[in-house]
DNA sequence: ACCTGTCAAGTCTGG
DNA sequence: CCAGACTTGACAGGT
């Protein structure tokens, strides 16, 4: 099984590297020349966009392979005082050129549009909103170019006192969506609402992937054994549109999990600085045999720092005589 | 150079 | 019904 790590947005090893400069709408309302400051925005989305592209090729040089790019590569971009404004005829070159790099390189990306995108909602503004910021994220996508397994991560959102009613409401506003947002949708377990077992029958019924947090589903985890689900986890993998059509080729998208360990005893939820090794070895050789592949998504405070450790982590291991065989910086293989 | 309050967005809790 | 917590990197405005 090739095991491939990935972390999130930004570096603690490359320096000035952010790839999520931005601009508060108080500061841009004061602006005198409106136009101006359209143009200082796709400015600093240029220089976003270009940070991803070192940021890239920083994963590259470690042999890193999996990485979630920010929502925040274009500042403002979804404000409702911005609707006139479109900045991708001036960005085209920069996502031309970061969506070349991922594809030659075949990296796998994605987004993880935050926790204000809540198709869940019985408000139909917050339902829209969700949308918007949908759109906002497959936009991006395609202006890289990039197909459908760059995919757009979200949680199923809130209970609103009836978990069951709200999950209902989720499918049918589901439906609702154009099938270029929906196609690049996976759906996550959260840390305090949808169990890893609700989410997953909510994913099965909408036909999406379903992305397992083990930190969440630790910490919120309901009241059904991993062992009965992960079955059902991986066929929301294997019944992926993509994976359907190129089954049985290299290029099948795998399933994909995320890691973070406790930030402390008093905040269990929060994440860490860097990541502990056990519980991800305890659930590697659980799932071991069940599929040839799997990207392991590290979410902690160090971010590639914490990517790094546990590399070193498994170095260690397989000096040990452990069925682990690092491949290189970012990935390996459990034998 | 460094510190603190604020930020576009939603939901939940508790008063 | 409303204020504050939640969570986060970075701005904005101050010293």
């Amino acid at each position: 099984m090739i095991v491939r790590l990935g972390y999130v947005a930004m570096s603690v090893e490359l320096e000035d590297a952010s790839p999520s400069k931005t601009m508060t709408m108080a500061s841009f309302s004061k602006l005198s020349d409106r136009e101006g400051g359209l143009r200082r925005l796709e400015r600093l989305a240029e220089q976003n966009l270009h940070n991803t592209l070192r940021l890239l090729k920083h994963n590259r040089y470690m042999g890193v392979q999996v990485y979630r790019m920010t929502s925040k590569l274009i500042p403002l971009a979804t404000h409702e005082e911005l609707q006139d404004w479109d900045p991708y005829p001036a960005l085209a070159n920069a996502f031309a050129e970061v969506g070349a790099f991922i594809r030659e390189h075949n990296m796998r990306v994605s987004f993880h549009p935050d926790h204000f995108t809540v198709l869940s909602t019985p408000r139909p503004e917050v339902l829209r909103n969700s949308v918007k910021d949908l759109n906002y994220h497959v936009r991006l996508l395609e202006a890289m170019g990039l197909d459908e397994r760059a995919l757009n991560n979200i949680h199923v959102g809130g209970s609103y006192g009836d978990k069951e009613k709200s999950a209902l409401r989720f499918i049918d506003q589901f439906q609702t969506i154009e099938k270029r947002i929906c196609d690049r949708i996976t759906l996550e377990n959260d840390d305090k609402t949808f169990t890893a077992k609700e989410t997953l029958s909510i994913a099965e019924e909408v036909k999406v992937p379903m992305v397992l947090d083990i930190h969440h589903h630790a910490v919120n985890p309901g009241n059904e054994l991993m062992e009965e689900l992960w079955p059902r986890i991986l066929r929301t993998w294997s019944l992926f549109p993509w994976n359907v059509k190129h089954a049985n080729t290299p290029i099948v998208l795998p399933p994909k999990i995320h890691v973070s360990s406790p930030k402390s005893l008093s905040d269990p939820r929060g994440h860490a600085e860097y990541v502990e090794i056990e519980p991800l070895l305890k659930f590697l050789s659980n799932i071991a045999g069940s599929t040839p592949a799997i990207d392991v998504m590290i979410e902690a405070k160090k971010k590639d720092g914490a990517l790094l450790k546990l590399m070193d982590d498994f170095r260690a291991l397989e000096a040990s005589g452990e069925p682990v065989r690092v491949i290189d910086g970012g990935s390996l293989e459990w034998l």
